[in-house]
RNA sequence: GGGCUGAUAGCUCAGCCAGGCAGAGCAUCUGGCUCUUAACCAGACAGUCGGGGGUUCAAAUCCCCCUCAGCCCGCCA
């Protein structure tokens, strides 16, 4: 449990501990055991009985390149606000930019529209940044120059983040709440109860003294343009505050102030985020938060009490999830270690992306891209388990019936026909989209009787299983060589060659006659079997090694295979 | 220093909430397929469930201590 306040004599609040929400049951044993994390969230969602539309929120500060950590936010309250709509509840999926924070670092890395990373020094305007520091985000202008701000620009990412895995989000701007007035009324509640705002606050955070002239609100300086102003008189009939700007501490820098005495609207500032967030919550009508295990101990208890004593209301029902790591280390937003959900997409369909986000939250998962194969065989399985066409046990039958129909668009009638991942790879070796339908045919990964429309389904995820041998340039990164490679084979090796050729050309055998006699022929003629190998797969590939050579020259054009042989071309 | 979370087969991970034979896939090995070839099939091997203690008829699972990793206890998110 986390505990609320030392000295809370007003309310003992339940609270609620998000270490562990996500997956157990709490303090009552009625509820059914799930076999799905969403469902046991969504259990505790409704126990609230909450009214509709629920809603489901996340959020990220937009600064560096958006990478698929981020994709928590969308990918976790999607999953539970698709268990919710499964049971006929209405649900609204909110994400929110926090953009209006000011800008505290130059990240290293940027991403474009399209998701190319780059650095900074690489960018229209690289000085944007640099010469804006404390300035809200969408106060500073765009280094791509694309955007109406750099805010803009990071806010436009993370929603083609959230369309590129198909997931309705409705885009919240920090900045478009303040402007608007959508923050006002809050803002307003917390300078009118600042006294015990800023007790709150002092429980958690040290540098806020309890007895202080601490003040929930940062003006913007309307000189400067900076987050730096520190309020010194608060009119809330008028609806303004006085402030100085003063020097504030970001990072282990210093945002220097301007010294300018001004006046600004509650519209004109930013609240500080440990008051924020739950402003959020409040504004926005929040049920049910998923956030990483960064806030599980800050800016949860802080904001949990907060909203419960400063401001009145139930927060959301939490989640903690754990971070991902890319290739094993930690993904870094502003240094450049990042995977983009462009880059997943162009290697894994994007049912499978999702399923991975189903995986239990709590525990920390490394995103291998060496190892993408297993993840596509897992899911493969895992539809085939929601199909029932593959023995399972009834936990991971329940679990793919629940959890399959929110990987995909719609859920047709059948199994999808999928050909294996590193098969897929394999086909890559060649552009023609005949010859991967004929290859997959003859090595019985495509049934004959399959629809056009199912075959081309099956063949893209060549193309993505393409992209991953070439980017990880693995065993399965095969090119059919296009014209003939340099051989020098034995004068036996090439009577085997063209024995073998003859042999093609007059009973157009299938794959498995074919390596058979592959075998027979070069002991016909004294050559090492290991040797005929090598050079048959240095005629088609150009490597020494390859995929079973009999079904694998059954499957390629037999012209091809023939003028090959003999190497006439 | 105080706290939170995690650690299960060589690898990737289920199982833990609510105790009941230690699991899957991949890898490895063996065998089969007229056949050493990364796209086939069958079988086998594989774990001190991070370590130690406790509760229990029974502990991967519950409790306590310890180790290691990440995170929080400044700012910020």
């Amino acid at each position: 449990m986390v505990r609320v306040s030392a000295d809370d004599e007003t309310e003992s609040a339940v609270a609620v501990d998000p270490l562990t929400a996500g997956g157990e049951n709490r303090d009552d044993g009625d509820r059914p055991r799930r076999a799905f994390w969403a469902d046991a969230v969504a259990d505790e969602i409704e126990a609230r009985d909450p009214e509709e539309p629920i809603v489901v929120k996340g959020g990220v500060s937009p600064s560096g390149v958006p990478h698929i950590g981020h994709l928590n936010e969308v990918m976790r309250g999607y999953l539970v606000a698709e268990a919710l709509r499964e049971r006929g509840r209405e649900v609204r999926q909110v994400f929110t930019a926090d953009d209006r924070d000011p800008l505290r670092a130059v990240p290293r890395t940027l991403a474009t529209l399209d998701w190319e990373v780059v650095s900074l020094g690489d960018t229209e305007n690289p000085g944007a940044l640099g010469r804006n520091l404390g300035r809200p985000l969408t106060d500073v202008p765009d280094p791509f120059g694309c955007c109406d701000s750099f805010g803009a620009h990071q806010t436009h990412l993370l929603q083609r983040m959230a369309d590129a895995v198909g997931v309705p989000v409705e885009v919240v701007s920090n900045t478009d709440l303040y402007e608007d007035g959508g923050f006002e009324e809050v803002t307003r509640d917390l300078l009118a109860d600042r006294e015990r705002a800023r007790e709150v606050l002092a429980e958690y955070q040290a540098s806020v003294d309890p007895d202080g002239d601490y003040v929930p609100f940062t003006p913007i300086c309307d000189s400067c343009g900076k987050l730096t102003g520190r309020v010194v008189a608060v009119d809330l009939d008028g609806g303004t505050v006085d402030y100085v700007c003063e020097d504030s501490e970001a990072g282990n820098r210093t945002i220097e102030g301007c010294g300018r005495e001004g006046t600004a609207t509650l519209r004109e500032g930013k609240l500080p985020w440990r008051f924020e967030w739950p402003a959020q919550w409040r504004v926005l009508g929040v049920d049910f938060e998923p956030f990483g295990k960064d806030h599980a101990e800050g800016s949860w208890p802080s904001g949990e009490h907060v909203s419960r004593e400063v401001l009145g209301f139930e927060p959301p029902v939490p989640m903690v999830y754990e971070w991902f790591t890319y290739n094993g280390e930690a993904l870094s937003s502003s240094s450049g270690h990042v995977v983009t959900v462009d880059d997943v997409l162009s290697m894994l369909e994007r049912e499978v992306f999702r399923y991975f986000f189903t995986k239990p939250p709590k525990r920390a998962r490394d995103f291998d891209v060496g190892g993408l194969d297993q993840l596509v065989d897992e899911f493969d399985r895992f539809e085939a388990t929601y199909f029932g066409t593959v023995d399972a046990d009834e936990d991971e039958r329940s679990l793919a019936d629940r959890a399959y129909p929110m990987c995909v668009d719609d859920v047709s009638g059948s199994s999808p026909v999928r050909i294996p991942y590193t098969f897929a790879a394999v086909l890559g070796m060649t552009d023609d989209s005949d010859l991967r339908a004929t290859m997959a045919r003859r090595s019985g990964h495509l049934p004959e009787d399959a629809a056009p429309e199912s075959v081309s389904l099956a063949l893209a995820r060549v193309e993505k299983a393409r992209e991953w041998a070439v980017r990880t340039d693995n065993e399965y990164n095969y090119r059919l060589a296009e014209s003939l490679p340099a051989v020098d084979p034995t004068p036996e090796a090439a009577a085997a060659l063209e024995d073998l050729a003859d042999f093609v050309e007059r009973e157009a055998p299938d794959g498995e006659t074919l390596q058979g006699e592959i075998y027979e022929t070069a002991r016909g003629h004294g050559v090492g079997v290991g040797d005929f190998f090598e050079l048959g797969y240095r005629l088609f590939l150009d490597e020494p090694e390859g995929p079973r050579l009999g079904p694998f020259l059954a499957a390629l054009d037999r012209r091809f295979v023939l003028r090959r042989l003999r190497r006439e071309g």
